[in-house]
Formats: C-alpha cells, structure tokens, sequence
RNA sequence: UGGGAGAUGGUGCAAUGGUAGCACGACUGACUCUGGAUCAGUUAAUCGUGGUUCGAAUCCACGUCUCCCAGCCA
C-alpha cells in the first residue's frame, strides 16, 4: 500500500470481504433512501457519498429511493429539491429512481400473508392504550387484548382499514412478535396506521400507510439491494428488518449501520432546520448559513470541496463532531486552483496619487490565476483617485505592520510603489482621504525595491458599486444541540452586508453562482440575487489570514 | 437498576499481536507583487485496573464514561 493510499472504512471492508468469497453474486447494489420531507444537508451527502461511491467501487449501482410513507410530511418540493441536490453533488441513479410509494399494493399483499401466517394482527388499541402496553426499558410489555383475533377477523379487518370504514387512528396492524423483548422495537411493532390524508403521488388510492420498518427492508428486498447502509440509530431497528424478511422468505439484504455526520458550530435534524425556515432566523432552505447542500451551493462551496470533505472525515461507528474548519479547508483548497483572482474593496477609503496626471488611464496587466497559468490575464484600469482597504491603513501602524502609513510605502498590486504623503481629515477626525505619491518607474513591479507590503485597490472611476455578504457561524458554540435551548446560540452576527463596496470592472457580467477570489479577502461567490448594476457577493470562506494572528498575539503580549 | 453501540493527540481517521501513522487545527521558519498558495519543521494520543504473551491500541476480565431506543416519524 503505497503512503497515499487511504485505508478502507469498516463497510467496504466487509462488502470486500462478502464479494470476495462469492456472496451477493459478485453484484453491490446500493440505495439512498431519503424522506422527502426536507432537505439535503451535508450529512446526507455523507450518506450519498458512501451510497454511490461504494456501488461505483465495487462495480454495482446505486438506486435513488424516496421512502414517502408519511403523507402528512413530505411534499413534491422536496423531491424536486433532493433530485436537484445529488445531481448537483456530481452523482447519478441513471434509471434507478423509485418511491416507497410504489411498493404499496405488493407490501399490502404481503401484509395479508404475515396475518395469514399468524404474524401479524388488528389492533384496535389507541395510540396512547399501545403506549401503555409497550412497557418502558426495564419492564416488559403486555399483550394487547386483540392479539389474538383469528386470521379471518384480522383479514376482514385489515380489508376495511384498506376501504376507508375506519377513522384515523383506530386501528392499526401490528406485527406478532415478542412484547417481552428488551428490544422495544419488537414488542409487536405496528406496521400499518389509518390516515386519510392525500399523498404527493398516489393522492387518495390510500387510506392506511405502512410504516418506515415494515415499508423499508420489503423496499429494499424488491430492488435486490445487497447492501442497505443507514445511520447508527437504526442498528436496534436491525433484527426487526431481518425478522420481516425471514417471515417473507424473500430476498435479504444486508443492513450496516455507521456513524452520523455531526459538524461543528450548526445544527443538523431536519426538524431543526425547519424551526430555523419557519421562524426566520435564516431567510430560506437555501440561505448560505444553513448547512444544507442548497445553502452551501449558493454560499458557493464546490461539489468536489464537498466530496472531498466526506472522503477526508471517514466512515465509522464513532459519534463524532467535525470541526466545521475542515470543511472550509476543503473549499479552499479547490477554490485555490479554480477561483479567478480580481481585485474588490469592501471597506473603502479614497486615495489620491498627487503627482499621477489626472486624465490618464493606464491598463495594467494582471493575471487571472497564479496556480493556474492557462487562465490567462485580464487589464485593470489605472487612474489617479483609487479605492483601498481601510484596514491597509494606519494612522499609528502596530509593529509588523506592512501596509500603509505616513510615509510609508507600499506596492499596489500589478501597479505601482505609492509612498503616504499626507491624510485628509473631515470635522470629526476621522480620515476621509489618503494622499500618495507614485514611482513611475514601478510599473507593474519593475523593480527590485525591496517594498514588504502589496494591496489590492480598484480605480474610482471604473470600478463597479457592489454589495458583499459575509458569513460566519451560525452557531456561537461547537455543538449548540447540547443546549436544550439551542436557538439561544445562534449568533446574531452570522451575516455582515456590505452595500458599499467597489469590484473591478471585469466582474460586470459575472454570472450568478460564478466563483472568484477577491485578492487578500476570500472567496466569494455571485449571488442569484445579483443583477446588472446590482452586484451581489457572498463570502463562501475567507481566506487564511496570518496577519490577524500576528495582531491578535502582538496585542495580547502588549506590543 | 433492560437492550444496542462506542471510547487512539484539540478534532477526525489509520495501525487487524511486532517502530502508534495521516489529515485538519495550533506553533516555528523559508519563500512570495495576495500577510494567499507552496515548502520545511515543531507540538500533541491508545478511558482505567488487572490478566494472557517474548511482545497488547489490538486478545481476556472487571470497571468508568459517551451515544441510541419506550412515534400510529423516518
């Protein structure tokens, strides 16, 4: 094994080891089984990752399932939405796109066989009755009054919960199995309910809806998946997926469980992720601080940076919680070889070179990507009066401070070597603008002047008005879910927007979604609320900043 | 006080009875027309106690701690 080489997680070594001997046939097939009942986040694309990319590995296929059992919750926008998202992530199910949905009739019929069996029965026991006799953890269940109906009753009655005679919650069918065992999950788990309600595909065919256990492993068996990998919370649920298989003698799958993503500084549950929707804390599904594949896309976080991500993080059996720092790495380690460089100032402050002649424009040569040679260059307009970043000037510089001050001089990147003369103050003290001087004969950084600093600038006359929105956590703390009041740590500085910030002419036309990094700041994308003369930007990650270390430990040893 | 699953640097993942390694982070330094990138280096870990063994992160025993399960959610 060369040192480059990762080393296989737990699940592809046992589906190794399974093809291996001659099990399954040689084949993998896999499946990614969302409810459509929201979106996507980055945990699923840990799943999608570990779905698609095994069945790719092993030379198998991947099969896109919704599990659409719970007509009250889900919604075709989700759907829509989830297809869009695993495309998007860079995976395809090519023909293999299936709903639970459609295994209706068949998982009815085998339901009619479990009761035929003796497996299986009517309760008519409330929702609260069956939560009485389920038991706790340490005491056993009892048997409900009606587990033994005979096989006809319980046909007659399963019939008409079928044909609409019931009321919602009546009665439902569970499973006989065993009301003393220490797993709850098979102390007769129910495996139809009643309700009348519409569902987004097969509206008002039914009235009775067969639950996630019984509707799950059947699914899977119909498609001849080998492998069905799901997160850790369902490995109790395990021997009630084999029990059901086993009772139908019908294909059996094989159910690996492995750890969840947990990512550092946000929250994950979907049931969460909706609270942050309804109650407005972020403005939408897609908002750039939400952890969901739609926000990380329009923060503007790359497909590869994600799968990157989910292959560096691993597969195990470990709860965990990811430094959400990681995740950054990865966007920009692929931002760094992708992003064009342009030149933006968020934070303006004038500057005027004194002895530069006022008509002139030069075109100055810049180049489009120092890691990528075939990106070419583009010209950036020079002229007298141009903007900078207030944070690249010092009235009193700190030490190590390499930027500009009174009388110092700096480079203006692909421009020139200015030198401070003199500041412009308003009635209030605060400077409004900055007088230089230039060194014609610095062009472009033709010399061997030995000068610390380079800032970036854009001119005032060419450069285009923009909004910038920058990001930070959306959680203060690590691991807000910890909290019971969770919402009391989100952090009401997650979004900066700046509405006075100038980019350089080049990025007129930038389409929405397009990546850059604006030299020295980060990488940012355009938002789709960006228009033509309405430009808008989003911070996707900043970038490494060694300064902010230095003045930080400068100022905390007191220098 | 039921059942299930886990525990390796700050974080995540390896090492499958034989030198505890990789990545992120942090810290040094080199280089640099981005205080970016790149390069070199440093820091830092086997939950505890016994046992088996020439040798234990790995096997055994007993503890400790963490997570999951009492939806007609998935």
């Amino acid at each position: 094994m060369s040192s480059t080489e990762k080393s296989p997680d737990f699940v592809r070594e046992i589906i190794a080891a399974e093809i291996a001997s001659g099990q399954w046939d040689g084949r993998v097939v896999t499946r990614f089984p969302p409810e459509p009942n929201g979106y996507l986040h980055i945990g699923h694309a840990k799943a999608i990752c570990l779905d698609f990319g095994v069945a790719a590995e092993f030379g198998g296929r991947c099969h896109l399932r919704f599990d659409d059992t719970n007509p009250t919750k889900e919604q075709v926008e989700y759907v829509e939405s989830i297809k869009e998202d695993i495309r998007w992530l860079g995976f395809d199910w090519g023909e293999h796109l299936y709903y639970a949905s459609d295994y209706f009739e068949q998982l009815y019929q085998w339901a009619v066989e479990l009761i035929q069996k003796g497996l299986a029965y009517v309760d008519d026991l409330s929702a609260d009755e069956i939560r009485e006799y389920r038991g706790t953890l340490t005491e056993p269940g009892r048997e409900s009054p009606y587990r033994n109906r005979s096989v006809e009753e319980n046909l007659d009655l399963f019939a008409r919960m079928r044909a609409g005679e019931f009321p919602d919650g009546s009665r439902v069918l569970r499973a006989k199995i065993d009301m003393a065992s220490p797993n709850l999950n098979l102390r007769d788990p129910v495996m139809y309910r009643i309700r009348h309600a519409t569902h987004h595909r097969t509206g008002d065919a039914w009235c009775i809806y067969p639950m996630y256990d019984w509707a799950h492993g059947q699914s899977d068996s119909i498609e001849g998946i080998t492998h069905s990998l799901c997160t850790m919370e369902y490995e109790d649920h395990r021997p009630l997926y084999d029990w059901f298989l086993d009772a139908l003698g019908i294909h059996h799958p094989r159910q690996i469980e492995f750890a969840r993503l947990n990512l550092s500084h946000t929250v994950m549950s979907k049931r969460k992720l909706l609270q942050l929707v309804n109650e407005g804390i972020v403005t939408g599904w897609d908002d750039p601080r939400m952890p969901t594949l739609s926000g990380l896309r329009r923060r503007g976080y790359t497909p590869a940076s994600i799968r990157e991500f989910c292959d560096r993080i691993g597969v195990g059996k470990t709860q965990n919680l990811i430094a959400v720092e990681l995740l950054e790495h990865c966007v920009r380690e692929d931002l760094n070889k992708r992003a064009p460089r342009v030149m933006a100032v968020l934070h303006p402050l004038h500057v005027i070179i004194e002895n530069y002649p006022e008509d002139q424009v030069e075109e100055l040569d810049a180049v489009n990507n120092p890691e990528d040679a075939s990106m070419g260059t583009r010209k950036v307009p020079f002229t007298r009066e141009l903007w900078i970043e207030q944070d690249d000037w010092r009235e009193h510089p700190p030490t190590k401070y390499f930027r500009l001050s009174p009388g110092a001089e700096v480079r203006l990147r692909y421009g020139y070597i200015i030198k401070c003369v003199g500041v412009v103050k308003n009635e209030r003290g605060e400077i409004v603008q900055v007088r230089c001087t230039y060194d014609p004969a610095t062009r472009g950084g033709a010399t061997d002047r030995k000068v610390k600093g380079t800032i970036h600038w854009v001119s005032a006359r060419y450069a285009l008005p923009a909004e910038v929105r920058l990001y930070d956590h959306l959680f203060l703390t690590p691991k807000p879910d910890e909290d019971e009041n969770w919402q009391a740590q989100v952090n009401p500085n997650s979004l900066e927007r700046l509405t006075n910030c100038y980019v350089e002419p080049a990025l007129a036309n930038a389409a929405p979604l397009a990546h850059f990094q604006f030299e020295r700041t980060g990488y940012f994308n355009v938002d789709p609320d960006s228009a033509a003369g309405r430009l808008v930007f989003n911070r996707t990650v900043s970038l490494r900043d060694t300064w902010s270390k230095i003045e930080k430990k400068e100022a905390r040893s007191g220098g």
